[in-house]
DNA sequence: TATTTACGGTACGATACGTATCGTACACGT
DNA sequence: ACGTGTACGATACGTATCGTACCGTAAATA
């Protein structure tokens, strides 16, 4: 009993390879630039990373696991937070930067071509919404928490549509691709949200200086 | 020379069967409402349809744009024009009824399944883009244009990114399902959004009354 | 040294796709 | 009536990809 109940047991056998792990990865990374989403196989992942399938599929349990790990580590590490000035500004930069990263991007087509996936599978939905939707909206929820905070906003909004709104706007041209995602069109989404809380909920009157 | 160049040339041949395409359509949404559009299979329409494999492909090239012609037929039916007040009335009845047609419906379940397709079948991605996105907000656009034109909003604004606001955060809900589409939802949204466009385009002062 | 688990390699069963072929059925024009 | 052109049902086929099973070997612990 030297060491009673670790949160880990005891490894016993042979540990899992952290190098094929990486190797994985990085294969996976490299065909979702060569070929996206749709066209990468497990069979190539493989071959490419020199690892056996059942490797793999000891990891991931499919497809859409595989590269939403690859995605993800990538994608929130580019999304940086934006709390420095109005909510209009914080707001703004945020959406400056989502589309920085989405727009005419790999990173842009794995993450259309995730969403996709996460409407066949529901296995990878219940994945996605914990460890994707969720924490990226609640770092996105505290741009507007901060504003009521500080008494920009009125509490009485609901900070779930403000994100639906911003958030919603962008998605939607991402992945119906019927008009580009311009900075003109991030300004006006946020100018009109902004001023439309603004006018809906009067509580707050400071703050109406910008930049 | 009877018939110089009529629109129609000669219809050379046995033609194709008109109750063979309704039966495959039918066979299609029945498999839609029991399996969903990912478990559809070609073979099982055609077995349901009584109709040869060969026959079905003869009429579409792939899955998705036959499972497109079953649905938009239906969708397009079941939403309605709306002009009748405000443009805050307008859109919210409009959003309203969009919901009760997609909120745990067969109909949604399909249209986030298309969604889904179009993300990995360009040549379906063209014809969702040409035969149901653009006239869906060629409708939607309607509401907006009219209330300029009755002098309620500033012509200054752009349509495009009120219909992406309004629509954008509806779709947005259905297809990552972080919240429901709740009646209060579509109100916040629509108010927010008609709220903002008064306040940052003053030039129609009028009409501040509504329902 | 025995046990346990991971490993690479590869064969395999299961689906589903979309195409091809065959002989038959149905339209039109002569 | 007959010939031509196309659609039809039936069905076989080749391809692709998935995820699993099995082999003997490698690397860790007890």
């Amino acid at each position: 009993m030297t060491e009673p109940s670790n949160s880990t047991p005891a490894p016993r056998g042979r540990p899992r390879s952290e190098r094929s792990h990486r190797a994985i990865i990085d294969a996976a990374n490299e065909l979702l630039t060569e070929r996206g989403l749709v066209d990468l196989t497990i069979d190539e992942v493989a071959l490419r990373a020199k690892v056996s399938k059942a490797t793999i599929y000891r990891r991931w349990p499919t497809k859409g696991t595989l590269v939403f790990e690859a995605f993800s580590t990538d994608f929130l590490a580019r999304q940086p937070l934006h709390s420095g000035g109005s909510l209009r500004a914080d707001l703004l930069a945020a959406l400056r930067a989502w589309i920085k990263v989405v727009e005419g991007t790999v990173t842009g087509r794995t993450l259309v071509g995730l969403i996709a996936e996460v409407q066949r599978d529901p296995q990878l939905a219940e994945i996605w919404r914990e460890r994707f939707v969720g924490p990226v909206r609640d770092q996105h929820r505290g741009m507007v928490d901060r504003a009521v905070e500080r008494g920009e906003l009125s509490s009485d909004i609901d900070p779930e549509v403000v994100l639906d709104l911003v958030y919603g706007a962008a998605y939607h041209r991402l992945l119906q691709s019927h008009l580009p995602l311009t900075d003109r069109f991030a300004q006006t989404v946020v100018n009109t949200v902004v001023a439309g809380l603004r006018a809906n909920h009067p509580g707050a009157a400071s703050r109406t200086s910008d930049d």
